[in-house]
This record gives C-alpha cells, structure tokens and sequence, in this order.
DNA sequence: CGACGCAACATTTGATCAAATCACGGGGCA
DNA sequence: TGCCCCGTGATTTGATCAAATGTTGCGTCG
C-alpha cells in the first residue's frame, strides 16, 4: 500500500513493469498519437513514477518498435510510412498464418469457447461504434489465440508487429468508424473446430491482409492532427 | 575525451548506448556462456559504466530475447530447449527467405563483389578453425545482406532471432569444430548475379535449415559444463 | 540573416532501500 | 552416532530515487 496510483490490477510489480504496461496500452490502444512526442519528465508526472522506471520502459518500447528514439535523443510516437505499412504486412502474413495454424492444432473446446465469447463482445463493439472497446476485444481474441499456439518467441514477435501500428489503428477507426472493420473471427473459429489447419491458416492470412489493407488506404501522413 | 575504456570505434555514442552493443556482441559471439548468470554489478565492473546505462542495456536486450530474465529478478543467458529451436527455426524460415528474395530484387555489383569479399574471409576462417571469425563474418555477410533488402522491420526482427541462438552456436562450434557448418552463400550469390529470386529465397532456406538443424543435432540439455 | 543566450530536456552518477540467495548451525530421524 | 532437513542471519544483488552535468533546440537581438 505505497502506492496510490489507480489500482488497475498491477499491484506488487516492480515499477518499471508496471510503467511499461501503462505505456504500452497507451500506445496499443492509441491514447498516444502518431508523431507526438515522448517525454521522460511528462510520464514521470503523468504516471507518478520514478525517472529511472519511465526510462527502462522507454528504452524497452523503443527496442520493440513501439516507440521511435530520434537521433537528437528526442522520442516520439511514430508515424507509419507507406512502405512500414508494406513491411508489417508482409510479416504479419509470414508470422500469424503459421500461429492460427498450431494454433489449430492445440485448441480445445473450452478455449473456443472462450474465444467465441470474446468474439461476441467485439461484435456489440462495433455494433455500438465503440472504437476502444473493438480495438481491445480485437487484441485480447489475437493475444488469446496466440497463446494457444505455444510459441512465446513467434507471438513476442508479432506482438512487436501489433505495437507498431496500434497507434495508427485508432486513427483509422476514428476516421472510417465502427463499419467495415475486418473480422474473419468467424471462419477461424469454425476452422478450429472443425480441426481444419489449411483453412485457419487462411482465415488468419484473410483477417490480416483485411486489416492491413485498411490501415495501407487510409495511411495520410497526419502529421499534428487534433489530439 | 572523458571515456577511458578501450577504443573499439564505439566514441560519441551514449553510454548506454555503448554498453548495449558490448554486451549484445559479446552474447553473438559466445563469449558468454548459455546457462551463465548475467549481474548488473560484474557487468558495471568490467566495462567502466555507471548502473543505469548498463541497467537500460540489459533491459533492452531481455526485451529483445538475448537474455532472460528469471522471475526472481535474476539475468541469465538464455538455454535452448528443442522446443525453442523448433520455433526459432519456423521463424527463421518465415523471414529470411523473404529478406534473401527482396535483397535479390535490390543488389547491385558492387554489394555483391562486397558479399563475395565477406564470404571469402568466411571460407579462410572456416580452413584456419578460427570459431570467433566464422561467426563474426557469417553474422557479417547476412547483416550486409539484411541491409540491402531495405526491410528495417523485418531485419529487426531477424536480428532478435539470431541474438537467441548466437551462445548456443558458439558452444556447437566448439563441439564439431568448423567442419561442416553451412555455407549456401555461394548459391545465394550466384543467384544474387542471375537476378533469380526464387533460387535467392531457395538458397537461404537451405542455409537456415542448414544451420539449424545444426544446431538441434547438437542440442544437448547441458547445464553445468565446464566452462 | 547569423550569432548569442536561455530554457527544457536527456544523461549520468552516486547513494540508499528492499529483496533474495547462500551458508551455517541446531534439531530431528534413521 | 551419522545424516538430512529446516530456520536464521549475513551478504550479495537489484530497484529506486534525487541531484549534478552536458546537450539540444529555439527565441531573440545585433
């Protein structure tokens, strides 16, 4: 009880934990806009937070992608070119294909299950034009799955992926809305339970061209947009 | 001229910075053991730099896999299990290929003259039984070849899977001696010179499961050698 | 238009606090 | 009587903080 922050559930983490998943989210979840900049002393007031913890986190985020160090020793959110958009796309179709398929290959009925009922909570997301509610559900059903599959170095590495244009993601649902938001869940799911590893390797390759898509159209290189 | 610890080109960068690459080249080319505990005050020690740069140097690299990071706030370099070789390999087979075909599309003659003058050095490491220099120029040669695919995210990604396999590839080489390590470079570049991408992408899947299976061949749970 | 000065910020250091491991000694059990 | 298990204290190590230092960027004045 040394700690009067909000108690969000991360008690008894060392600070520097706890100060990382704080940034993180807030970048994942797009509280921090592309291009705006990253400062140490800001989150150290902002998070009520050590300089040393702020720092590890930063530093940490950076070597993950999440966040871009300048060279003038000035860090920002970054901002997503076309040809990063090209790029992410290319190794989210290389990565997670092949985790929905060992994904497939180990999934039970009670995490389908499970899966489902996170599905449904991203259908009422969109159904009420909830952007923060879809973008979470979204990420909890992909971070569910993946660890399905149990392969934590190929999920760290697409969860670096998802760090990196989560920014850009509220953007664009702030721009196009709740429509059109790509959701192959459905097919992945019936995939899973069905045992068919071709078809939820497809499903996943479908999911992610779909989103990708999404964000490469309505990529405009906004650079100090309304916050 | 306020640093006096050895001049190995590294003047002008951060301290962290510095710490950083000392470290991550030290765990590449296996002068630290899989197995051995990491300390922040042996390494505070031993390269001349104060805590929190050695302390954000070491957050990074558990971030990016080269070390791990035990539960009871311990740092150890990491062992490989068969399972993560089993997934390191699947991941390396994803990227590299791709990386191999872009560079393809991407290489001009002088890189390639460049490439050939690396590999040679490889070759005369191999023929001398110098462990250290065949890793150094095949870390050398697919690094420079990374460069050309101009994929920053994806060589990123492929630089964190060779900082998880850079000890145990150390210890294996010590084991079997330079004979028999891969070497599908010379295809590469011969079909770096014909402009074939699809025998490029061939050439380096032959290469990672080369050295791969190389490296599962010899993976035996040792945990108390001799060091 | 260029040079100077100010302010904000990152970087680094050293010290201090907290936690975990290790070694040692005593007691119980075969 | 010898061996093993467990509790306790010392020591090592990690985590955090507050302050000093150097640098960068920007506004301003000549």
């Amino acid at each position: 009880m040394n700690n009067a922050s909000s108690e969000t559930g991360r008690a008894g983490l060392p600070a520097h934990e706890r100060v990382y998943r704080e940034i993180r989210d807030q970048v994942l979840f797009g509280a921090l806009a592309p291009g705006e900049p990253v400062t140490i002393q800001g989150l150290v007031e902002r998070l009520g937070a050590g300089m040393t913890p702020v720092r590890e986190a930063l530093r940490r985020l950076t070597a993950e992608g999440a966040l871009h160090a300048l060279g003038n020793r000035r860090i920002v959110v970054p901002e997503l070119t076309a040809q990063h958009i090209e790029e992410l796309t290319e190794a989210r179709l290389a990565l997670e294909p092949r985790l929905a398929y060992r994904a497939a290959q180990r999934v039970d009925a009670k995490t389908i299950a499970m899966l489902r009922s996170i599905d449904r909570a991203l259908d009422d997301a969109i159904a009420r034009g909830d952007v923060s509610g879809y973008l979470s559900a979204n990420h909890q059903f992909h971070t569910s799955l993946n660890a399905v599959a149990e392969a934590p170095i190929i999920t760290a590495l697409v969860e670096g992926l998802w760090l990196r244009f989560g920014p850009s993601m509220r953007v664009i649902c702030g721009q196009v809305g709740t429509r059109n938001l790509p959701d192959r869940h459905k097919d992945l799911l019936d995939a899973f339970e069905t045992r068919d590893l071709e078809a939820a390797q497809e499903a996943m390759r479908a999911d992610v061209e779909q989103g990708m898509a999404l964000i490469a159209r309505s990529a405009a290189p906004v650079t100090g947009s309304t916050v």
